[in-house]
DNA sequence: CGTTTCGTTTACGTTAACGTCAATTTATCT
DNA sequence: AGATAAATTGACGTTAACGTAAACGAAACG
């Protein structure tokens, strides 16, 4: 499978710091489609050598970011404003202020979110524990069916 | 309108701890639909008056547990399987130890996820400092654009 | 008795987030 | 040069979770 390839790979990925694509969904195991995807929402900027995508560290920090917010239940179009917020650089004052007041609703939603886990996990350890009780009680009756 | 059939209503409530659907609309914000979209995927099982849907007690303990689940990002078919958790008599020994370890999953899953949401709030509140920062240093520049 | 007012059933429509497949291009191996 | 492998661009398909609209029934008002 093409030796010289991956070597010509390699010698990229050391000198530029860009991963192609095959990479990015074994590191963050996703699927090229969903990259494809990300970047047609604008959510990815990947740059080109020739047609081919290049991923920049950049576009490394967002996925990440991307595939964290999408575990807590936000939806793309919610991360990809989001993500204006880590990656502000000194060009845009005016969105900045928007963006940082979107981003204090963000804060409160996790954190009301964090508050309802908590609240949810002690729930479910205390029917877990009468559960567990069930589950004794008829290992003792049934011994062995 | 028709105030016999508030006092009706009322009257039905007082003696069944039933709900029609208008009041659970009201009383979980949620659309009709959604309550019998939630009834055919059976998460709820409302029990009839002629061919109207009254629902008991249960139902709205039901319903709770299934809209809080859905803000952790659970499908209804996750959630429906556990709501048995919740709702087990003592009918059902065959299913119980194989919805145990599925709550033990859930449980897992859960915990993991309020790890990484407080990772995530440490981080925004990081970046949310950054950002309060950059608006202070442009309100100094330009006391008033 | 006619008519609003809810509620129900049936059925088709919609959106998000990809999956899948076909046709091409590009690069590499033999 | 020809075969092979890997990536790209459309394009259409899919699933979950409802929305929406039509047609009907029953109850209560006037």
């Amino acid at each position: 499978m093409h030796i010289k390839d991956e070597v010509h790979e390699w010698d990229r990925m050391m000198k530029t710091d860009t991963m192609n694509i095959r990479d990015m969904c074994a590191a963050f195991d996703v699927t090229p489609r969903t990259l494809r995807f990300y970047e047609a929402k604008e959510l990815l900027f990947p740059i080109r050598d020739g047609q081919r995508r290049l991923f920049t560290k950049r576009d490394r920090a967002r996925l990440k970011l991307i595939l964290r917010g999408k575990r807590f239940g936000f939806s793309l179009e919610e991360i990809r404003q989001l993500l204006d917020l880590y990656h502000m650089d000194d060009g845009q004052q005016t969105q900045l202020s928007k963006t940082y007041e979107m981003a204090e609703r963000h804060l409160a939603q996790m954190q009301a979110q964090k508050a309802e886990l908590e609240e949810a996990i002690g729930e479910m350890k205390t029917q877990m524990r009468w559960a567990a009780d069930k589950l004794h009680a008829l290992a003792k009756d049934k011994p062995a069916a």
